[in-house]
DNA sequence: TCGCTGAAAATTGTTAACAAATATCAGGAA
DNA sequence: TTCCTGATATTTGTTAACAATTTTCAGCGA
């Protein structure tokens, strides 16, 4: 859950110094955390005066928020009716990972073209500790937890390609992980991504952007396959 | 744009009833098509008191209108100072051109794969009808105008990827759009992107999902190439 | 029971006023 | 001149009240 801040602090000193965030802007981050953790469910009602009441605000930066969930599309509103929390059917994930499988191939494309050296090596030791966790407590753990997201997130930065970083750890993945909640379905072949992970590293050291891209596309086509066999069952 | 009327209305005309749109999703289409189009230029400031005058709406539902288009990332929003117009650099436009690349791709393996014959036909009918406007008018016209985006258009629904539909010819769309208009630059190679065009169409005839792929890449990647060399000289 | 009606309640949409922060700019000092 | 200062004006953030619409539900009749 570790990610980034790029709208950097200006200076250590002024460290101290309390952003002057808006209620709309604590709402909103509140709201889509929420919603992303599945505590607002999918297809639920937003309910204007209870969230005011809740969070101890006007309905004004409330409805600001909201508004700013609709532009991310994780609210839908209709007009004099109301928000309801997105929710995702097999189909949208099915498309959401066809995004992501060739997204993630492209990332890796340009990780292999542009990383650094010392950028490999931070991959290296993020896949040893990874290993170390798997061996002292249990192969089930990798890849359900936040490893596999450390993993690519780390990948979809080294591209260098900012939006890419935002669409695909952003909106994406809110979206991925709001269906997760949903289902509440999670991967389930550690030992397999595992390796993968590691012939994908390989191919980075490589500086084989064509390969690393196809390995990636290969990794994620075969958790969207999981997914459409479990649609087909 | 047609009026759902579930209740049974009178219904003298239907035309006539306005349908429930609120003031806020009024004026944020009409500034989202004011940004898109330059006519608010990128990195102007976005005056609340000014637009309220001009929309003749008060401040309530604009700024929840302008908080739409923070989520759509059409303008950042800073705390106490306001919202400004995204502007891009080339950087970030080369960014863009990169997804739509990867994406674009990925629309047209899906679409070879899931086009039916009348979809194909379409696609032909479409081209020759650019061939006629190219042969009546100028070589010049073609790339340069819509009809350029009507075929990516196509092509994109045709891969039965709702959202990749979204995402590409809505956000991604509007982004280049907005880029164009900032630095008036067009494409300028419209007898070779027809040509490009033609064998795209032909790989989706053939049912070749690895070569539209491959094709539509490299269209798309040309592109990229000729603002890299602008970005250069 | 079922479905309809319509008044009451709740919710959404909009506005205007106030509070807080920032931007502007005249005036003065080095 | 150039750079500060600080009072003023403007803009943004927030709230509460009002208007309009939808939802709820008791009452009624077939």
């Amino acid at each position: 859950m570790s990610i980034t801040n790029h709208q950097g602090y200006p200076a250590p000193s002024l460290a101290l110094i309390k952003r002057a965030e808006t209620l709309s802007n604590i709402v909103f981050d509140q709201l889509r955390t929420a919603i992303v953790k599945g505590e607002l469910a999918p297809g639920s009602k937003v309910n204007e005066p209870q969230l005011s009441k809740q969070y101890g605000i006007s309905r004004g930066p409330l409805r600001e928020a909201i508004r700013r969930l609709e532009g991310c599309k994780l609210v839908e509103i209709r007009p004099n009716v109301g928000a309801k929390v997105v929710s995702l059917n097999k189909e949208q994930a099915i498309e959401i990972y066809e995004i992501r499988e060739s997204l993630e191939g492209l990332a890796c494309r340009l990780a292999a073209e542009r990383a650094s050296a010392d950028d490999c090596a931070s991959l290296r030791d993020l896949l040893a500790k990874h290993e170390q966790q798997i061996e002292s407590e249990n192969y089930q753990m990798y890849y359900q937890k936040e490893g596999d997201l450390d993993f690519h997130y780390l990948i979809v930065q080294l591209s260098g390609n900012s939006r890419l970083f935002n669409l695909l750890c952003g909106e994406l993945y809110h979206l991925l992980r709001l269906y997760r909640v949903q289902t509440s379905s999670e991967p389930s072949r550690p030992v397999q991504a595992f390796k993968e992970h590691h012939q994908i590293v390989d191919a980075l050291e490589q500086r084989d952007g064509e390969l690393a891209e196809l390995l990636m596309r290969r990794h994620i086509g075969s958790a969207k396959q999981t997914l459409i066999n479990q649609l087909n069952q």
